[in-house]
DNA sequence: GTCATATGTTAGCATTTTCTAACGTAAGGA
DNA sequence: TCCTTACGTTAGAAAATGCTAACATATGAC
């Protein structure tokens, strides 16, 4: 779990999930959305994110599709609104909140 | 956000917020609770979580009083839910799981 | 076979993180 | 005042992380 989490702690790789959350992408396709960064370092991230489950990669000819693993996401999300002891209540009050939009989702 | 994310991707730093959850304890009393690290990596544990704001301190004579800020750990649980985009829909169907045993909270 | 495209891998470097050991400080009791 | 207790701070080493540059591989078009 302490991989998934410090995974997610990193705003470049939120952004890589964001990409692929409800479309598959290239790695060069992805690699483009980030200007200052090289090819290379999306490519290490990206096999990164997949070895830590957040990403699938179906190949295809000479090309490698990424797209996000909402599984493992959820299970940080539960991970951390059950983690501390009176979460449950909380979390049910959350979720009324954002009903209300009392709070953005 | 991605500096509270990164301090709660720590096994050791979740550990601590646990124990001053729901009540406050001094500085050495949480050292004491991890035998294999040092009273002083912990009191700079302590100041790192207090400084992203996961940590309250209370002073009293010689002694400091730590306790959990649940305010801050309830925005990484709202930011985590909230990021991705049909994430609503998944946690009020987490929140249905929970109510129903499903899944442990 | 030859070349271009898509992508991964490796080596090396800089930065960040975390830990220990040693030292500093402040409050309270004898 | 002197000593102890409860902590923090600093310096320095070790490990982890993330990035670039250079090189390797594999697929498909011609």
């Amino acid at each position: 779990m302490d991989t998934l989490l410090k995974t997610l702690a990193d705003e470049k790789r939120r952004e890589i999930l964001r990409l692929v959350w409800s479309e598959e992408l290239g790695a060069t396709e992805i690699a483009q959305h980030f200007p200052n960064v090289t090819r290379t370092a999306i490519s290490q991230q990206l096999s990164l994110m997949k070895r830590v489950g957040l990403l699938n990669e179906r190949r295809a000819g000479t090309h490698r599709f990424y797209r996000a693993q909402h599984r493992e996401v959820l299970r940080v999300q539960q991970f951390l609104n059950g983690y501390w002891s009176d979460s449950l209540q909380r979390l049910k009050e959350l979720a009324e909140a954002i009903e209300k939009g009392e709070v953005t989702a």
